[in-house]
DNA sequence: GACATGGTGCGACAAATGTCGCATATTGAT
DNA sequence: ATCAATATGCGACATTTGTCGCACCATGTC
């Protein structure tokens, strides 16, 4: 593969999320979706080191504003950083993870449904998985 | 309340999880709970962010070594720090994570089934869900 | 009581982070 | 062409983090 997904901040890490979820963007563009807006200079600052960590690329200008784009797959950067998370909180695990999120009602049926389906069309090759005994 | 809860940082987090699993612990202790762990300074100097941060309280000593004991209640801090991961990387929302943890694999069946249990069985009214253009 | 062993208390850093401000360059409009 | 509005390019910080090393002290051992 490429780079081995960088080390980003958690800021940083929010700035592309944004990304990703624009497909492309400015820094005006990104600033504008932050939650908590900081000055626009932070956020530019932002894109500066996310372009030094090459975690960014340029596409061309919209006006003035340079448009920017990610080179880092969400995918992958996601799941290293769930991973990461789970690491620091659980040692690991997800059940913890899991079992807080219902708790914490953020899983809604929907969510659920979402989860059984992804994993009944999984070519679970798990070894332990027989007990098949689940709902439906 | 209390206190706020402390802002801590990945590592402080780390080993503060250690300490709900132990419930009460030296330094030492600590160390050997981490997979990749750092020089005995570094996790020293962390206890002691830590007790500056309020998070943690001597509770006695086991030989020459203090034991340390949390200040804060596990559950309200792990529950501050998944909503600020989903903040960082799903603009708030659970549902990416929750598939992104049932494609990880890292979601098993037995987890699901815990998670339906907190969730009393919400009847499931899938609807939008088909397009699932995923193979298998 | 004298020692060896291992912990504590500090001080020191380098790097990473989050935040800006400002001089200069670029654009679009008149 | 001239101007006003705005981006960009940098530099500058104050903190926070992750990491140690080391002098000094406390404990358990003999």
């Amino acid at each position: 593969m490429s780079n081995p997904l960088p080390d980003l901040s958690r800021f940083e890490l929010q700035c592309l999320s944004k990304l990703w979820e624009r497909g492309e963007a400015s820094v005006r563009d990104v600033l504008g979706d932050l939650e908590d807006p900081p000055s626009y200079s932070t956020v530019r600052k932002i894109f500066e080191r996310l372009e030094e960590k090459g975690a960014v690329e340029r596409v061309g200008q919209e006006g003035k504003a340079v448009l920017y784009r990610s080179l880092v797959a969400a995918r992958p950067m996601i799941r290293k950083e769930i991973q990461r998370f789970l690491d620091t909180m659980f040692a690991g695990s997800a059940e913890p993870l899991v079992s807080h999120l219902a708790e914490m009602k953020a899983v809604s049926a929907e969510d659920l449904a979402l989860l059984e389906r992804v994993l009944e069309r999984e070519p679970r090759d798990d070894k332990e998985i027989e007990a098949e005994g689940r709902r439906r």
